[in-house]
DNA sequence: CGCCAGCCGAAAATATCTTTCACCTGTGAC
DNA sequence: GTCACAGGTGAAAGATATTTTCGGCTGGCG
C-alpha cells in the first residue's frame, strides 16, 4: 500500500466506452508502448474475434503477455480486461445487426436456407404491419359490435382463405357464439338461404372477386344477414354485398412467394382482430368458456408431459 | 468415463443464441425447475444489468446458488455462465443502439379497438421475429432435404395445429408432391401404417404433448419414414420420434390471447420457409406447377372482376 | 562503459467460474 | 400414514481466468 497508483492510471476522462472503441484505439494509440499498440490494433480489428479469447488468449494471439493485455484494457478506459471483453461482445453484436437488414430482396432460387428463414420473417412481419396500419377500426367495430350480438355466424372462403375462416370460426365457437365456416360454394349459399336479420355473414376473399366467396355472401345480404368482407380488394365485387369491409394489405409478391401466402398473414391479423374485439364485449361468457375449453384440452396431453 | 453425462445435458441443438434470448427462456421455461425459472426471468428482464454480475451476483440477486446460475446457462445453450454473460453483453448493447424497448402491455378487457389492432400486430411481429431467431437452420435443411425427395408426405395435427397442416399440405399439393394433412386422429395412425423410408412424416403440436399427433408420428418413425416434429416445446413428448425437430416460438399470453393462438403464427412461418425451401429444391417442376395451378385459379374470378 | 527509466512478461495472488456431493423436498407406492 | 425414491438445490471443493507483483531487460544518455 506504499503506492497505490502504480498500475492504476486509466486514461482518466473515459468511461466505459460505448462502441467508438476504434477511435479511441487511435486517439490513444500514440501514448502506447509497443506491445500495447498489438494488442488495441487486434482488438479494433477484430472485436467480436477477441471477445472469444480469455488474457491468456489474447496475450498469446499477440505475442504479447497478460499483464499488457490488462494495462491495455485500462487504458482504453476499463478496470479490467473481463470488462473490455463484455464491450467487445457488445460491440460485435451491434455490427452484426446492423448489417442485417440486408434482406429486403426478394427470395431467390439459390438463397441459402437461412436467408429465406430472415426474408420470410421479414416480409411476414412487414405486411402485419401495413394491414394493422392500414384497417379501419371503426369497421371493424361494427363488425364486431354485429358479431358479438349475432345469433349465428356464417363464414364463406374457398382455397387458401377456406383455412382463415376456419380458424375464425373454431376460436368463436370456443367462446360460445354459433358460428360456422363453409367451404363447399354450394352448401355455403343453401345456408346464406337461412339467415336473417340479427345473423352475421363473413367472406373472405384476398382478390375480392372470388366467385364462391361472393355468391353466398350477396344471398346473406340480401335476406338482412349484416355482412363483412375481408379482402385485399376494397373495390372488388365482394364489397357491393357488405355492410363493412376490412382491407387487408397485399405483399409484395414474388415467383417463389405467391400473394396468397402473405395475405395469409393478413387476413389472420384481421381475424385474431375480430375474435378479440368479440371476447372483450362478451367477457362474461367469453372468459369461462375460454377456460373450459383449455382445461377440457388438458386431458389430450399425455400426463407425463413435459420430461423434465 | 462412467457417466460422462452427468450434469452436462445442454438443449442438444441450440448454438450460442444470439438475440432471441427473450423467446429462448420462454420456450425453456416450463421445462426448467423453480430456481432456474427465476434465474431465467432475472436474465430475460434485465440483460444489461446482469451482464454486469458475476455468477455469485446473479445467484445472490435471484436468491439461488451458483450452480444453478450455470446450470441455468446450460440449459440455455451456453457452455458456461462466462458465455451467456457475453451474449448477455451483446443483447444489451443491442437493445441499447436498436430500437425502443416497447413494452406492451397486455391486451385488456377494456382497451379500445385500436389498440387492440396495434397489440395485436405488435405481439406478432415480435413471434415472428423470435421463430425467425430461433429456428435450427441445419434442422430445417435436413427437413426441407427430405420433403423434397418424399415419395410420400403425411401431415398429423388437431385442434388449431390441424390448419396449419393442412395450410402445409396445400402448399405442397400445388408444387406437385403427393401430401396429405390428417386430422383424424384414427384414420392419421392407419395411414401411418402405409409409411416407409423414403416418406415423410409431420406432427405439428405446439404443446409437444399432444398424443392424437404424437401416436401418427411414432407409428411412422417405427415405419422407418423420416419423422419431423413442429413443436414449441422440443423437449416434449414428440421429439423422441422426431428425425428433425423445428422449434416454434411460444408468445407471451394473457387470458384474452392463449397460446395456441400466437403459436399458430410461429408455425406458419416454419411451414412457409418449410415450403419455400422445398420449391428451391424442385425448382424445375415446381415453378410450372405453380404457375399452372395460378392459372386454374384465374377463372374461379368473376371474369370483369377488380372492377379497375 | 555504467547508470537509469521505463517496458515487459513469468509467476504468485486473487477473483471467478465449474463441478461435486450430500441434503432436502415433494411424490408415489404400499 | 409411512417408506422409499427421484430429482432439485446449494455449500464447498476444484479448476480457470484475471489481476497484481516483481524482477529482468532494453535502450538512451552522460
Amino acid at each position: 500500500m506504499t503506492n497505490p497508483v502504480k498500475e492504476s492510471f486509466t486514461s482518466a476522462s473515459a468511461p466505459p466506452a460505448p462502441a467508438a472503441l476504434a477511435a479511441k484505439v487511435r486517439t490513444l494509440a500514440p501514448s502506447m508502448t509497443r506491445s500495447m499498440q498489438r494488442v488495441a490494433e487486434a482488438v479494433a480489428a477484430d472485436p467480436a474475434g477477441c471477445a472469444a479469447l480469455t488474457v491468456t488468449g489474447l496475450a498469446e494471439l499477440t505475442g504479447t503477455s497478460e499483464a499488457t493485455v490488462v494495462r491495455t484494457a485500462r487504458l482504453l478506459g476499463y478496470p479490467g480486461y473481463r470488462d473490455l471483453r463484455l464491450a467487445l461482445a457488445g460491440l460485435a453484436a451491434q455490427q452484426q445487426s446492423g448489417r442485417a437488414p440486408a434482406v429486403t430482396a426478394d427470395i431467390a432460387v439459390d438463397d441459402p436456407i437461412a436467408d429465406v428463414v430472415a426474408k420470410l420473417a421479414y416480409d411476414e412481419q412487414q405486411t402485419l404491419a401495413d394491414t394493422a396500419a392500414g384497417l379501419d377500426t371503426v369497421q371493424l367495430g361494427a363488425a364486431v359490435t354485429a358479431l358479438a350480438a349475432a345469433r349465428r355466424i356464417d363464414i364463406y372462403g374457398v382455397g387458401a382463405s377456406s383455412l382463415v375462416g376456419m380458424d375464425l370460426a373454431q376460436k368463436l365457437l370456443r367462446i360460445g357464439l354459433i358460428a360456422h365456416a363453409h367451404t363447399d360454394p354450394h352448401l355455403a349459399v343453401t345456408n346464406a338461404v337461412q339467415l336473417r336479420s340479427g345473423d352475421v355473414a363473413i367472406a373472405i376473399t384476398h382478390s375480392g372477386s372470388t366467385g364462391d366467396a361472393i355468391e353466398p355472401l350477396r344471398v346473406a345480404f340480401d335476406r338482412g344477414a349484416t355482412t363483412v368482407a375481408i379482402t385485399g380488394r376494397p373495390d372488388g365485387p365482394v364489397s357491393q354485398y357488405a355492410d363493412h369491409v376490412l382491407t387487408t394489405s397485399t405483399a409484395r409478391e414474388s415467383e417463389l412467394r405467391p400473394a396468397a401466402m402473405s395475405s395469409r398473414t393478413s387476413q389472420l391479423l384481421v381475424v385474431d382482430c375480430l375474435f378479440i374485439g368479440v371476447a372483450q364485449r362478451t367477457y362474461e361468457t367469453a372468459a369461462p368458456a375460454l377456460a373450459a375449453s383449455y382445461e377440457a384440452l388438458a386431458h389430450r396431453h399425455t400426463p407425463r408431459g413435459t420430461s423434465r
